[in-house]
DNA sequence: CAAATCTCAGTAAGACTGATATTT
DNA sequence: CAAATATCAGTCATACTGAGATTT
């Protein structure tokens, strides 16, 4: 038969539908959103960075990025403030109560990870890590390079 | 450092972000948007299933469904009728259109598995196969698990 | 009447394009 | 004035919950 039930593409789509329902389960209790995590996780290594980095880091448009972090905004995960030197630029910073998230969010993503890799040995995880390393590059490649082709 | 950038899960969702693209790409130009065609393959092997049945196929809730076939009813990808022994009952059917589609989107399919899988021995994509089967299975039980735990 | 099936309304997050300030 | 930055408005697809309607 063959089908699509057979093919990686389809693989991955439906395991990502697990993945984000486990995360999502797993980031609510601690009023995050999935995707939201990202954020902050850029946040707790680059406080105050601007929107366009947030945008380029997350690989998506700005205005993207602008209702991202308003919601945010909105539920004290981030704050804004307008870059001193250039008025056009607002950066992003955590907040005390995003700043005392981080353990809890860490944990849960942690969590998350063991729950995907679970019986996997370490050369195994390498394995797929590389392996996964090599399929986004090809995917990327492909999105790129059809607009030269 | 360690950060996320190295953990399988941020690969995954970084990597689908880029193959959402790339199917959205391959389909769009065959009017068939990403998510669609998980329903036309379905009904390319079984014309004629209902509502209820796709939803279970899909992983979604009925709702979900509901609105994904009046999209694709109102663009001529599907046509409904109510079974004629259950009156509850909706089927789904393809229309002369959408069977016509079959060989393009199938192709559309298969470059799409091709660009994801570009480089990779078939040694290795039959190792990335198992390794995701394993992940996807490890997701479910952590998704339905969390119930009885 | 309980269960099954589908639909509707409402909500929410993600993500885009195109147009519009505003500043550099 | 052109480029950069962010925002707004509008659109669209995904996906949920909760509340009906209808039929079995």
């Amino acid at each position: 038969m063959d089908g699509i039930d057979h093919m990686i593409s389809y693989l991955l789509v439906q395991l990502m539908k697990e993945h984000r329902g486990v995360a999502e389960q797993k980031l609510s209790g601690h009023g995050v959103h999935v995707g939201q995590e990202m954020i902050l996780f850029k946040l707790w290594c680059d406080n105050g960075v601007t929107q366009t980095q947030l945008a380029e880091h997350l690989c998506v448009e700005p205005p993207t990025i602008t209702k991202m972090v308003q919601r945010m905004e909105a539920v004290n995960l981030v704050r804004r403030s307008p870059d001193p030197d250039d008025a056009r630029v607002s950066r992003v910073y955590l907040t005390d109560h995003s700043r005392s998230l981080q353990p809890e969010v860490q944990r849960a993503w942690d969590e998350l990870e063991a729950a995907t890799v679970r019986g996997l040995s370490d050369v195994e995880q390498a394995l797929l890590r590389r392996l996964l390393m090599q399929v986004w590059q090809n995917l990327q490649d492909e999105a790129n390079g059809s607009r030269s082709e």
